[in-house]
DNA sequence: CATTTATTAGAATGATTGTTCTATTAAATA
DNA sequence: TATTTAATAGAACAATCATTCTAATAAATG
């Protein structure tokens, strides 16, 4: 039998996650990763493929963290208001770096130029909308929002507010502000 | 006396812009720009510098066609809601492309990583901020939004939508989803 | 020990990067 | 015409890019 690996591919994948999150795609070289992974260039081949390869499985594993940190932080038992506020203090939470959101610096650096990355961003983009949509509705079940809302306006209208909160956390770390424009933007939900 | 210059440097630097908003700036190599402005790329060195200070060039350029834009769609006489529904519209209007907006673009490609890039961006969102505020301010003045409106505020939230359409409208040429956001979003001023 | 495979070391690949070079041509004025 | 500068042609630069190569080493099992 053969040697078995060594180092462990999620915690490889996450550092090179961590420097295209930093420095976006193109910025990023071969060497940059090599660095920082710690394993060999050889291995890096091997294990996740090219380039490109490598940089749509750390943009799924950006996404699968979003989601997982999403979801941990809303309980069925709070309010609307409460679940939509923890939606948006996930994205503004990490907002010390100022690296934005790798999956919203993707989409405005790659989405017109790389259509496998736009197909990505797509179904991500939609995937958060219906989470968003589904809070909303588990709310009107409950009566805490008006069987007259439109909904389906409304949740794709957060979904926007939460883009753009992820492109000014890139250029401000006015946290105040940021939270202003997330009270301001909650307000429509009534 | 010698030589005038032959080819319009306005027109030139315009060419350039388009490559940088459709590629970004990391995805741009000289040898793309050369073919697009269509000079010599001693002539780019010799009038606009290095490829960094023609990108800047190119973003001031990109900045002040927006805020023109903007400003021959706002007339004195419209309402308050007419007036931000340009705004937006004006940001939308180009879509077909699908490049969106260069300037959220490179906030989310450099912003983080190239201080002249920051700089620009902060400044240039201030100032389009602040062109929100001051629609808001006449309104307000003019007894078409409540004095107890807190305008700061609701020009902070508008520009975030605003900032949130121009990355949406690179990974979606659904108009009409677009529209029913700004809408929403309008529903705001009161 | 022999075999198999993981991993590394580190060079080499060929293409492309941004930038600068020499040399040439062209238009303007004195 | 002589001089000055704009612009071009096209090569050359050194650096870096992503990727692949040969070798060597290390750990696992038969």
């Amino acid at each position: 039998m053969a040697r078995q690996k060594e180092f462990d591919t999620q915690i490889v994948l996450e550092k090179a996650m961590d420097v295209f999150w930093k420095n976006g795609y193109e910025h990023t070289s071969m060497q940059n990763l090599v660095d920082a992974m710690g394993i060999h260039r050889r291995s890096i081949y091997d294990t996740f493929g090219d380039k490109h390869n490598l940089f749509i499985l750390s943009l799924k594993l950006y996404e699968e963290l979003i989601i997982r940190n999403i979801q941990l932080n809303i309980l069925e038992s709070m309010s609307v208001h409460e679940k939509l506020k923890n939606v948006f203090s996930v994205i503004v939470s990490d907002n010390d770096h100022r690296a934005g959101c790798l999956i919203v610096n993707t989409a405005a650096e790659l989405s017109n130029i790389d259509p496998v990355v736009e197909k990505e961003i797509q179904d991500f983009f939609n995937r958060e909308e219906h989470l968003i949509f589904n809070i909303l509705l588990t709310a009107q079940e409950k009566n805490e929002i008006a069987v007259s809302t439109d909904i389906e306006a409304l949740s794709c209208f957060l979904h926007n507010a939460l883009i753009g909160i992820r492109v000014l956390s890139k250029t401000t770390n006015d946290n105040e502000k940021l939270n202003m424009i997330i009270d301001q933007t909650l307000k429509n939900i009534n």
